[in-house]
DNA sequence: CTCCATGTTTAGAA
DNA sequence: CTTCTAAACATGGA
């Protein structure tokens, strides 16, 4: 699920559930997954601060203590979310971190632990150090256009680079190349400034209507790919059985009819 | 048992 | 230096 839309969806649920009240307790049941903190660092670096804001780039989650002078770090991995933490109940299965108030908190909940958990005193800083290229909303066209035109290789990989554009990966580079009727392994330079205009609108279209639907692919518009990506699967618009092909080493769905050079 | 999975990093080959 | 491929990481589900 983490690629910017489910991202974003955390974010939000973190903003409802994880904000503005004394962290009372912290427990890190994953170490492993830690970044630069100890599970006690971490917990002295919380303990009685509140999380005051916010802010998402690309697959990653920030989120402020107050004083502004230290921010949380999440990346989900393959299997990551945020949940809150119900008084009075066990946490989720699989919580890795649990940040608890009085009353409620949240838990990064990761079943198959590939994700991240760090501190930073500047998400800016941490982008640039991670190497990590605009967010995928928040790019101009221009420079979508710009930083693509540069590029050879296959469309697909660049859109999942995070270093070129930060937040879309696997299943949603399949779904903006749908909407774009490109094919996966369409060459990147074999776009010309209008093709990869239209791309940058499309991307953001796709990521938009994504948090919409609250990144739940049933909840997406008529005529998206994202239901019928597998196997004996068919294609919203013509009908047709959608098939796979391995780019990048991942594998992409795509429609062969809809999607053709 | 095998294979696959929404991600990232690293090593090595062209 | 750029691009591509494979493997590794941890774990659950089909």
């Amino acid at each position: 699920m983490p690629e910017l839309p489910d991202v974003e969806i955390f974010r939000r649920r973190l903003d409802r559930h994880g904000l503005d009240r004394p962290v009372r307790r912290t427990t890190v049941a994953a170490p492993d997954l830690l970044d630069g903190a100890s599970p006690q660092s971490l917990g002295r670096l919380l303990k009685n601060h509140r999380l005051v804001e916010t802010r998402r780039h690309g697959k990653y989650l920030f989120a402020s203590r107050d004083g502004g002078d230290g921010w949380l770090v999440l990346h989900f991995g393959m299997s990551g979310s945020v949940q809150p933490l119900v008084p009075d109940e066990e946490p989720p299965e699989h919580a890795c971190l649990t940040i608890a108030f009085d009353d409620g908190g949240i838990a990064y909940v990761a079943p198959r632990r590939l994700g991240m958990i760090g501190w930073t005193e500047c998400p800016a800083a941490f982008v640039e150090a991670h190497h990590l290229g605009p967010d995928a909303l928040a790019i101009d066209r221009d420079a979508f256009v710009e930083a693509l035109s540069a590029h050879h290789g296959m469309i697909k990989c660049w859109l999942m680079d995070q270093g070129h554009i930060a937040g879309v990966g696997n299943v949603y580079a399949d779904e903006i190349l749908f909407q774009a009727e490109l094919p996966p392994r369409c060459e990147a330079a074999a776009l010309d400034r209008e093709a990869a205009g239209r791309l940058h609108g499309i991307m953001q279209r796709v990521l938009s209507a994504a948090i919409e639907a609250r990144a739940d692919p049933e909840r997406l518009p008529e005529g998206y790919l994202l239901p019928h990506r597998e196997q004996g699967g068919l294609c919203p618009r013509c009908g047709g059985e959608v098939a796979s092909v391995d780019a990048c080493g991942r594998t992409a769905w795509y429609c062969p009819t809809c999607q053709s050079d």
